[in-house]
RNA sequence: UGACCGAUGGUGUAAUGGUAACACAGGAGAUUUUGGUUCUCUUAUUCAGGGUUCGAAUCCUUGUCGGUCAACCA
């Protein structure tokens, strides 16, 4: 494709206003975005969309991104998520700026708060919570002012200070922006700035024992940054004109917020709390369990970060309300798998069907090669043993096949994947009627690679050699929920759990897995990954998710 | 029913007053030693009414529907 007929990308509204800001010069021509995580849970899939927004922003425009931790509530803070957090935007593939903690500028912003009060645009309430909330109004109906609205700048800059200072206990006083109790906005209603909360900080320790609200410690940070596009999820909106009123109350410098539509996933949920309630009540097994949208989560799972940054880019950025089928997650997880995965063959069935090669030596066995990957000639090939006695899945069998199916049935001539094409000739059933063995006889001048037979087949089947099987545990997960849209089920999420989502069976592997690390496609079945709860005598694969299955879509639509 | 945000195939995202397109999903076929991959073809879209205009998905207007906002959370 030459450079003339290559299609222009459109852009999305970010990059048009970021290229329009660098068009006129704004900031002097320079980009800062930041990613601003609070450390109280791990990152999940919105959260890398939002990461590769700001960062593949910054990189597609030269500018840069800062690391920012919003750590404004010590109570539920903990460096153990900052260490996760950082571990998983290097994972996606970035690298920040600069780390950053919304807790290096309390001193700053502490001084904020005074020119505040200094102006008359903020003062010390008394009022408990209750009085506070019951003060504010509805959004139909304006708030009153509390009784302690006018107090003199002073006397509010002695409180504030005394609040600094430890003199009162928790939920005792608060500091009141001054704006407008019968503002449309309820954000305008004289929002609380600061609280007292006598409580140890994952990096100020005891230092301070009053916190700054997110209202006054983000945009704030953001300006001190000098960061040029504050980008946040649609929730936001609101508080966008309460960024910039403290932006010019203050006069610092003016970051913009700019909000797009936060990632809604088919069969998922998506928000921190639900996801800490599923980790927390046991639901899973994790913050990092396979079914968790959880970053940590995928990763263990067996997706890459290019699969994941891939997903981010086919799903657009954008202002409404979306829920995004979680196939195409797994597209492009397939698509890059596909090109990477060494592939291997394992049957999975606990119970396979044993096939014995009538007209194959007893004890003799052969070496033969397969190739890695068909996608990837230079990833090379390797060898498998072949002999008299061999293990299907039960499900290539059929007695009573119905037409087109191409698997063994009796009569029914299959390859058997990289070895030899075989017949199968009998059927040896227990006395419950259940197959238990298949005699074949295989064509000898069909040996994989110099097939001079001249027979066609239909079907190719995997199979591992019964003597040296290796025995693996391999889960196999399905999607955590059972109903598409969680937004818009009935009751409490957690009734909607699927408990199938999990399924542990007992498998035969070829040998090879015996070293495994990495990726696989187990022929035919799916992409797998090595567990970490796997031991040197006890391999466990994860599946990633199953190969593209046309043969079972054909069957289930009868 | 106060303010704000939004509405384009089944799902997302484009089209920036000038032929409604791309991806996924769906369907049909070809290739194939994975019923995978790859390739070809294909079904399907502008919330509604009114207005401006030679021309409207786009601008104006009214309405409808959906979402968000009343934490000492972020």
């Amino acid at each position: 494709m030459t450079e003339e007929t290559k299609e222009v990308k459109s852009l999305n509204f970010l990059e048009e206003i970021v290229e329009n800001d660098l068009r006129e010069g704004k900031s002097g021509g320079r980009l800062l975005t930041r990613f601003p995580p609070e450390p109280n849970g791990y990152l999940h899939l919105g959260h890398a969309k939002s990461i590769c927004l700001n960062f593949g922003l910054a990189q597609k425009y030269g500018g840069q991104t800062n690391l920012r931790f919003d750590d404004t509530n010590p109570i539920t803070e903990d460096t153990e998520y900052v260490d996760s957090i950082k571990a998983d935007v290097r994972w996606l593939g970035f690298e920040w700026a600069a780390e950053l903690y919304a807790s290096d500028y309390f001193a700053q912003l502490y001084e904020f708060a005074k020119k505040l009060i200094q102006q008359g645009l903020a003062y010390v309430d008394d009022s408990t919570a209750e009085a506070i909330a019951s003060q504010k109004g509805t959004p139909t109906e304006p708030g009153q002012d509390s009784p302690f609205r006018s107090r003199s700048i002073e006397e509010n800059l002695a409180l504030f200070e005394g609040m600094k200072d430890g003199k009162y206990p928790d939920g005792s006083r608060v500091l009141r922006a001054k704006i407008d109790m019968a503002s449309p906005n309820m954000h305008f209603r004289d929002p609380v700035i600061y609280r007292i909360k006598h409580a140890h900080h994952h990096r100020t320790g005891d230092q301070w024992c009053i916190y700054p609200m997110y209202d006054f410690a983000h945009g704030q940070s953001d300006s001190i940054e000098q960061i040029t596009h504050s980008i946040c999820t649609l929730e936001f909106i609101p508080h966008r004109p309460l960024y910039d009123w403290f932006i010019q109350k203050l006069d610092i410098f003016p970051s913009h917020q700019y909000e797009f539509a936060r990632l809604n996933l088919t069969y998922t949920v998506m928000s921190k709390r639900k996801l800490k309630q599923l980790v927390e009540e046991g639901h899973v097994a994790g913050w990092d369990d396979p079914r968790m949208p959880t970053l940590s989560g995928v990763r263990r799972r067996g997706y890459t970060p290019e699969a994941i940054r891939d997903f981010c880019e086919r799903i657009g950025v954008a202002k409404r309300d979306n829920l995004i089928d979680v196939g195409l997650l797994e597209f492009c997880v397939r698509e890059h798998l596909n090109k990477i995965a060494t592939r291997v063959m394992v049957v999975l069935d606990p119970d396979p069907i044993k096939v014995v090669i009538t007209n194959y030596p007893e004890g003799q066995t052969e070496e033969l090669s397969i190739e890695n990957n068909p996608e990837q000639p230079e990833e090379g090939s390797r060898n498998v043993t072949f002999s008299r006695e061999i293990l299907v899945e039960r499900e290539d069998f059929m007695e009573n096949p119905p037409k087109k199916f191409f698997r063994l049935a009796p009569g029914n001539r299959v390859r058997l994947k990289g070895a030899y094409i075989i017949e199968c000739n009998e059927v040896i059933k227990d006395s419950d009627g259940k197959v238990t063995e298949l005699h074949c006889t295989y064509v000898p001048e069909s040996k994989s690679g110099s097939d001079t037979s001249g027979l066609k087949v239909q079907g190719t089947i995997h199979w591992v050699n019964a003597a040296t099987a290796l025995p693996v545990e391999v889960r196999l997960y399905d999607r955590l929920f059972q109903v598409e849209d969680l937004n818009e089920a009935e009751g409490d999420f957690k009734d909607h759990l699927n408990p199938n989502s999990l399924e542990i069976v007992h498998a035969f592997a070829e040998p090879s897995l015996k070293e495994a690390s990495g990726t696989y496609q187990f022929l035919r079945k799916g992409y797998f990954c090595l567990d970490s709860d796997s031991s040197s005598d006890r391999l466990i694969f994860n599946r990633t998710v199953g190969l593209k299955d046309s043969w079972a879509k054909d069957q289930k639509k009868k």
